[in-house]
DNA sequence: GAATTATATGCAGAATTATGCATATAAATT
DNA sequence: AATTTATATGCATAATTCTGCATATAATTC
């Protein structure tokens, strides 16, 4: 008898689709853009990473299906296109005994409209530790 | 100003968790195991992969803490270590609207004691179409 | 139309993961 | 203790993903 492999066409979609999220920066992308459209610039200075970088990841997760763009002006805005995606995320939170982050909360010196519309955020609220910076 | 990457502690693990699951075989896998402890023989049976390959998947899966083995004479049963993985894979399934696998169901020629208890299993009410096995 | 601002793409090297195959171990049977 | 059955491990190669950096594009302002 040959022994046939299982064809796991269901798997296979959903392993691919697996693998777009499991990366933490894309995790935490999905998780920021989750609350709110976003501009790049503004998850550059929520994640601290390189623009590039970040592109790229965003380039991952667009040609993938989970998020789209729309540009205003000078910004590029991205907003989840699949919002479903949230309740995996959920899901794997909840799982994991992970509370839901705060670091995607603040993004200090973002120079995006939507940050600076009329008040800085959450400044005052915010204690930054001494010698935090240099 | 220095620029920061944020630290992404939560959603590294998340990340690395999701690397466990982004594979066809494995998801196979803890499907199978959602219905039973299964011994590495059954899912050979069931998945048509050479033996050596699934115990490495066994592996990865074991060491990432989502499955337990136990020994009962020759056969090495597994089961679910972690059985609110399922909920994920539902929820997943769910996302892509992909119905829960048949393949798995269905374990033909399975030299297993479980699947040779007393009475065949599927057998009856599972057609072979001809031309199917040579 | 030149300079500026925001974002995207291309590419290369490093790192990780996937897969196949040979072989090792471990319990059971003789 | 030799053989058989079931499972595990090791290793090599191929394939994929990660990451950083240089550069390209596209809308805007001057």
């Amino acid at each position: 008898m040959k022994k046939n492999k299982a064809a796991l066409n269901a798997q296979t979609s959903q392993a691919n689709f697996l693998k777009l999220l499991a990366h933490p920066v894309r995790i935490a992308i999905l998780q920021i853009l989750s609350s709110n459209e976003t501009c790049v610039c503004h998850l550059e200075a929520a994640l601290g990473y390189p623009q590039p970088y970040l592109s790229q990841q965003l380039a991952v997760l667009r040609t993938g299906g989970l998020i789209s763009d729309r540009r205003d002006g000078w910004n590029v805005y991205y907003q989840l296109e699949q919002p479903r995606v949230i309740n995996l995320l959920n899901t794997l939170s909840d799982l994991m005994e992970n509370p839901l982050e705060d670091v995607l909360l603040s993004a200090p010196n973002c120079p995006c409209p939507k940050c600076n519309q009329s008040i800085p955020q959450i400044a005052i609220t915010k204690k930054i530790p001494l010698g935090a910076e240099e």
